[in-house]
DNA sequence: CCATAAATGTCGATT
DNA sequence: AATCGACGTTTATGG
């Protein structure tokens, strides 16, 4: 029997335990020698072969938008992308397991602690970087790419504020690359450089030095704190 | 009944389709409000909860080494990470599928990238990079690390070639530090650069020419084809 | 839809 | 343990 169907169509998560080999061919090749394996089929139609150890990562994947084809009576399975050049092919060779099960719609996930809501929080306010520091504007504008703060400081300096999560040497230069730029427009000059971030690495932190850049760890909750004053007055 | 142990005792793969809550504490937090979701422990102790869509990666998970402790009576599942300050709780409201698996260890991947042989296809025909090219040295080594490629121009001068697969900022950083080291060397400067890619990002671009970096982007296909001449003659 | 930057990135090699 | 670079990165976000 030969069955193809969009696996959009499929509003249930299909669960296989099968000695299997694998092949995918795209970008790379990575083929799977025969050994039992999770073969995981979601409703949106990603396919996904696991085995058992290694993280959250599969071995071999094909993500949606695909086409799965199964050859039941050949124990074929092939995952094709219209409109990619990559493929993955399955090949059974015997099924310990199989259960499809409905699972409804995600509400979704929700995430705290994201670079984008630190910057956030800073830019309403910058004091938590350094006392007087005025926001001039965020995601300001340069050639090569927006820098995430731009403020003015209690003498009225320009200075660029480099927002990370975690604060390596990466951020670093990212920063000394916008200094250069700023300080070629004389309208700006002198700008100085701030580098924030909830812990900066001991590297970032010589970088900065050598290059003239402050460090400013912040505290997240605290942050968090200032932002909202009326969970302080309890 | 209280259920303690180390996930990596564990052989086999856990299944479980569950109405659940979840809460990841941890660099960042990150909670889930009800919904029926697959549960998936490994042989290595992490956990996964993924959702019926979104690719391969879980909604929520944590990475052995771990341990699980499980509350059956109270339908709650603690993981925790010894030496690591984050944690996942899963709270089971509703038992859908419950089974394990043994699935023993799997002989594992083989990955044949077409990326590395990028290197490889370049330095045996430099002049795909630049009209007379003549490869001094692969991985010429530094003390910051290796430069891709050393070559000759068509002048005798020295150049630096650093190659990526996508050319985006880092790469031009990096071959930027190579460029400093080369030419304090007396023996090789003036050393200047080339930054090969299959594409280069804009912004990339720009950084390069603001460090006279060349740019060059090469069609693999067509490198592979100058790689086997035999090919061309059907 | 393209382009860019973030990510609980993950993963492996190397110091 | 820490750092660096690559990834079939994947994923979200803004133009």
């Amino acid at each position: 029997m030969r069955l193809a169907r969009s696996a959009s169509s499929l509003a249930a998560v299909r669960l296989m335990i099968a000695r299997c080999t694998v092949d995918y061919d795209g970008r790379l090749q990575a083929p799977l020698p025969p050994a039992v394996r999770l073969i995981m089929v979601k409703a949106d139609g990603c396919v996904a072969v696991h085995a058992d150890g290694g993280a959250y990562k599969p071995l071999n994947w094909m993500n949606a938008p695909n086409r799965l084809v199964i050859d039941e009576a050949a124990g074929v399975w092939s995952v094709t992308a219209p409109g990619r050049s990559d493929s993955l092919v399955i090949r059974i060779e015997e099924i310990l397991h199989d259960s499809t099960h409905e699972m409804g719609t995600d509400p979704g996930l929700r995430k705290d602690g994201v670079e984008a809501q630190m910057q956030a929080l800073l830019a309403e306010n910058p004091d938590a970087i350094e006392d007087g520091f005025i926001l001039v504007r965020r995601e300001f504008p340069t050639a090569i790419g927006p820098v995430d703060l731009l403020c003015r400081d209690a003498s009225g300096n320009a200075v660029a504020v480099e927002v990370k999560r975690n604060g390596e040497i990466d951020g670093v230069e990212q920063l000394t690359r916008y200094l250069h730029y700023l300080n070629s427009d004389p309208s700006l000059a002198p700008v100085r450089g701030v580098f924030v971030a909830r812990t900066i690495k001991p590297q970032a932190k010589v970088l900065a030095a050598d290059r003239s850049i402050d460090c400013v760890e912040v505290d997240y909750d605290e942050l968090r704190g200032i932002e909202s004053p009326e969970l302080r007055l309890f």
